[in-house]
DNA sequence: TTTAGCACTCAAAAAGCGAGAGTGCTAACA
DNA sequence: TGTTAGCACTCTCGCTTTTTGAGTGCTAAA
C-alpha cells in the first residue's frame, strides 16, 4: 500500500512528535509543524486513513495518534533522514577507546558503556567469534594430585579454561607438557568434528582432553554460547513505557534469559550493516515493546560479534543507528587490526 | 536498650506478618497471635514504646506496624529460630551439581540460578580468587605478525587472555616459546611486586610480556575485578516494593554498576559464615531498600567467593539464609576438591 | 478536495463521601 | 502498677460523581 507525500509527511510528523513529546499527538499541532498549510481537519482525515492502513492508533476515542510498530518501520525504513553523530562526540568515543589496552574484553565493556551513555538506553555487546571454530592451542597445567587445568585457546581468540579430574598415579607436569605439545601438532587448524574423530582411537588422559576440547568446540559453534556484556540497563527502566511495573519486568526478563534475545543476535552476527528490530518484527511476542538496533562488528567468518542498543519503540533511532554504526567501525578496526 | 521478652515476642510477630502479608500490621491481628492472652489494647502500647524505640514505624496514623530497617535487624540477630533446607531440597540441589561438568564457571552460573529459584530473588556469585595472586604458568602465542597472545595462568586458576603488539620484525612462534618457557621458570610462584621489580630489568618483548601480567595482577589484587555472575533479576522487580519504579530503578542501578554492591562483596570476602547486610546498614545509601545475605566461599586464601541474595527488607530471612548457607557449603566442597 | 463548525466521547483530574481499620488516650479494674 | 475495655479521632482506601478539556468524527459549505 503507498501512501501519499502528505501521509507521509504527516506519519514522519506524528513519530517525531511522539518519540520527543511521549504523548498521543493530536491532528492541531501537526496541521502547525507540517511544511504546506493544512487544516487540522485535513489531518484529521489522513490520520484516520492511516489508522486504517494500521500505521497508527489510538488509545482511546479522544486522544491523540501514537504509531504503531508498523507505522515506526515505515518511518525507519523510508521516512527518516540519516544522520550522522557530532564530529566532537565522534572524537570523544575514539579518545576513550585509545584510552584502553589492547584487551577485547575492556573494548567490549567500553562499547557497551559507550553505546548506552550516547544513545541513553540499554546496549548489549557479544564477543567476536568465528562462524566455525579451529584449534590453535592446548596448555595443560597440574594443579593438583587429581586435576588438571586445561586452557583451550582457538584461532579466533577465545580462551576457554577447564579443569578435568586427572588418572591415579597422576602424570607428572612433563608428561602433561609432552601430551600437550603432542597434541598441538596434531590438532592444529582442526575442527570440532575432526577433533571428535580424532577422539575415538584415543585414551587415557588423551582422550579426556579431547573430548572436553571437542565439547566446548561444538558448543561453541551451535547453542552460540555467547560472552554478553550488558550496559545501561538503568537507563531503560527510566523510560515512561516502563513505570509500569509488568512491562518492566518483561523487558528485564526478557534481558536475563532471552531466548529470543539469543536468536536475534545469531541473526544480526550473519547479517550486514545496521538490523533494526521494532516491536519484534511480529516474531518475538516478547520484545512487543521493546526496539533493537543491531550491528555485526569485526572480520567476517574470522570474527563476529554483535553490537546492540535496546530502548522503547518510542526510541531516538536516528541518533541510535548512527551511533551503532559509528561503535560498530570503531570495533570494526579494532579487531580487524587483531586478525589483519 | 534491652527489649522486654513481650516486646521481643510482639516484634517477632509483626516482623512474621509483614513478611508473610506485606502489609502493616494490627494491633489486633498479633494479639491473636501472641501465646500468652492479651489484649489488643496492651500489644498497642507495647508497639507505641517499640515505636520510640525505632523497631517498627507507621505509615500514616491509622495504619499498622511496619518493621523498620532496625527492626529486622533485631529479628534476624536475636529472635529468629534458625531453620535448615528440607532434605528434599538438599538432594535437589546437590543433584544438579552432579549433573554439572568440572567447571568452575558452569558452578558459579548454576549456583546464581539455584539460589536465585530457591530464595525467589536476585542472586549473585563472583569467582573464587586468592587474595593474593601468584604467578603459575604463561603461554604466548603467535597470532599474526603484529600482535602475540599472552595466555596468564595463576596459581588459583584465574585464566587471563590479552593480547600485546609485537616488535618488528616479529619473533617466530619458536622464539615465543622459548621466552614464554624462561619466563615461565624465573616467574614460577611470584608475586605482583616481585614481578614488577624484575620487569625494571628486562626488555624487548620481554619487559612488554612482563609489564601486562604485573599490571594485570596488580589489578586483580586491588580493584577486585570481580566476575559476578547475576541471575532472577526479574524475580525481585515481582515483589511490590519495586512497583514503583523510581524503586526498581536505583535497585537496578545498584545491581549494576554498585560500588557500594562492590564494596559489600569485598567485606563479605574476608568475613566468615553468613552476613547479612540489611537497608544498607546505614553505611550504604544506596541499597537502603534492600536486604543482601551473604556468605563466602571456597578455600581460604587460595580461593574466595562470594554468594549473595538480594530481595526487599521484607524478605523470608530464614529461607534465604539457609540456602545461602546450603550452596555455600556445595560450592565450599567443589572448591576444596579442586584446591585441596 | 479542503475546511469550518459542532456535537460527541472519554480519560484524567478533582471532589465528595462513607466505611473501616487502627490508633491514642482515659478511666476503670485486678 | 500493669492491664484492659471503651471510645473518640484520624486517615487511607475505595467508590461514585462531576467537571474539564483535548481531540475526534461527521456534516455541510466553500
Amino acid at each position: 500500500m503507498e501512501l501519499s507525500a502528505r501521509q507521509e509527511a504527516i506519519l514522519a510528523q506524528v513519530v517525531q512528535s511522539y518519540i520527543s513529546l511521549a504523548m498521543p499527538i493530536g491532528s492541531e499541532l501537526i496541521a502547525q509543524k507540517l511544511p504546506a498549510k493544512t487544516s487540522s481537519a485535513t489531518v484529521r482525515n489522513e490520520m484516520a486513513a492511516l489508522e486504517d492502513l494500521e500505521y497508527l492508533t489510538h488509545p482511546h476515542t479522544s486522544a491523540g495518534r501514537v504509531p504503531t510498530a508498523k507505522g515506526y518501520r515505515y518511518f525507519v525504513e523510508r521516512l527518516m533522514e540519516q544522520s550522522d553523530l557530532a564530529p566532537a562526540e565522534k572524537r570523544m568515543i575514539q579518545h576513550q577507546f585509545h584510552q584502553a589496552n589492547l584487551d577485547l574484553e575492556q573494548w567490549m565493556k567500553l562499547a557497551a558503556s559507550v553505546l548506552s551513555r550516547t544513545a541513553q538506553t540499554a546496549a548489549l555487546v557479544t564477543a567476536p567469534r568465528a562462524s566455525q571454530s579451529f584449534f590453535k592451542h592446548l596448555q595443560l597445567l597440574s594443579i593438583s594430585d587429581s586435576l588438571i587445568l586445561v586452557v583451550l585457546v582457538l584461532r579466533d581468540g577465545t580462551v576457554k579454561q577447564q579443569m578435568i579430574a586427572a588418572p591415579q598415579p597422576a602424570p607428572s607436569q612433563e608428561e602433561l607438557a609432552a601430551l600437550a605439545s603432542g597434541l598441538n601438532g596434531k590438532l592444529e587448524g582442526l575442527d570440532a568434528q575432526q577433533i571428535s574423530t580424532l577422539m575415538t582411537i584415543a585414551n587415557g588422559v588423551e582422550a579426556q582432553v579431547l573430548d572436553r576440547v571437542a565439547t566446548f568446540m561444538h558448543e561453541i559453534n551451535h547453542t552460540g554460547n555467547l560472552e554478553v556484556f550488558r550496559d545501561g540497563l538503568s537507563l531503560i527502566l527510566q523510560q515512561p513505557e516502563f513505570k509500569e511495573s509488568p512491562r518492566a519486568e518483561r523487558l528485564v526478563h526478557v534481558l536475563e534469559v532471552g531466548t529470543s534475545m539469543g536468536r536475534v543476535l545469531d541473526e544480526a552476527t550473519s547479517a550486514n550493516g545496521v538490523q533494526i528490530v521494532i516491536g519484534g518484527d511480529d516474531k518475538f511476542n516478547d520484545m512487543q515493546d521493546v526496539s533493537l538496533i543491531l550491528s555485526r562488528y569485526g572480520v567476517a567468518d574470522e570474527a563476529t560479534g554483535v553490537l546492540a542498543v535496546l530502548g522503547p519503540l518510542r526510541m531516538p533511532y536516528g541518533r541510535a543507528i548512527s551511533t551503532v554504526r559509528y561503535v560498530a567501525s570503531v570495533m570494526d578496526g579494532l579487531v580487524e587490526w587483531i586478525y589483519k
